[in-house]
DNA sequence: ATCCGATGTAACTATTATGGTTACTTTGAA
DNA sequence: TTCAAAGTAACCATAATAGTTACATCGGAT
């Protein structure tokens, strides 16, 4: 994949419960939010399972299982989100490591690192501005032919 | 790889060249530079070919052929080398269409794409503000064991 | 107490991006 | 004319991620 999608999908499965429960009710399931995201159902539970463990939905298992939100999409921004998923980092220094006997090579690896650290903050600063609600809001904006089924 | 190391190798290609030619002078050469990054002159060539056509650096070809800066660290910055290298986008949404036939599915895509160019955006501003002299600057500052080689 | 639909999770495959490698042609000043 | 290095195509290796299959586990509803 060129880029990471799953705070795409992240994004769109937590706006579908919300969505859900406000339609029909109820606990949202792994296989309709996949039916939705068009993939299949365990990537889904992998990813919300990522969200349960931090905080921004909940599970139940048993007769009745499935998804609810831990909190309203008010008070859950695309950084809380990123950050549940716990993302590779968006910049690396070199894989292998460069010959410790030039100047270059012996020291530009921190100088590096440090850099890319302040990007990471810019890009989780952005992220903050962006709530759940505000994306659900300018998804449904947005115009639907039918709206028939989520 | 976790994340892309390419603006990690081009910052180091750059500032080698630039010391380099302050202790040899001269021009630079794809395997020496590959020498102190520890990999393929083929990789370094490639690299530097796409900052070449962007305007940071000059080749030249068959005798005292090489690589030379284009104009002084001090007025290249991490942006100028970041889309330089025109790197794969930094998020992405899905890769296989969602469910259109959902109001989630049909309008999410937009608002993530806009929200990702937001964030490119930020990590861009950020890039601009570090010039590779800067980065020269860092790396010479730390302490080196010999600083024979380079 | 049993049922049963959904979670939880391991293990595997498929796909894709990137880096690394080989081999070859082209260049152009000495 | 030489020849060292750029330029580049074509291929291989590696790694990350998505997707898939299979199955154990759970727990409210009946």
């Amino acid at each position: 994949m060129a880029g990471n999608s799953q705070l795409t999908v992240a994004a769109h499965a937590l706006t579908w419960i919300e969505l859900h429960h406000r339609r029909e009710g109820g606990v949202a399931t792994s296989e309709r939010i996949a039916g939705s995201v068009n993939t299949n159902p365990v990537v889904i539970r992998r990813l919300l399972g990522r969200m349960r463990d931090a905080g921004l939905v909940r599970s139940r298992r048993g007769a009745e299982a499935g998804w609810v939100l831990a909190r309203p999409l008010e008070d859950m921004t695309l950084r809380d989100v990123y950050e549940s998923i716990e993302p590779a980092p968006l910049f690396a220094v070199h894989r292998s490591d460069p010959n410790l006997d030039c100047p270059i090579g012996f020291g530009i690896r921190p100088v590096m690192r440090l850099a890319y650290a302040r990007v990471e903050e810019a890009v989780r600063a952005e992220l903050e501005n962006i709530t759940l609600a505000d994306v659900l809001r300018d998804v449904l904006a947005s115009s639907h032919p039918t709206e028939l089924e989520h």
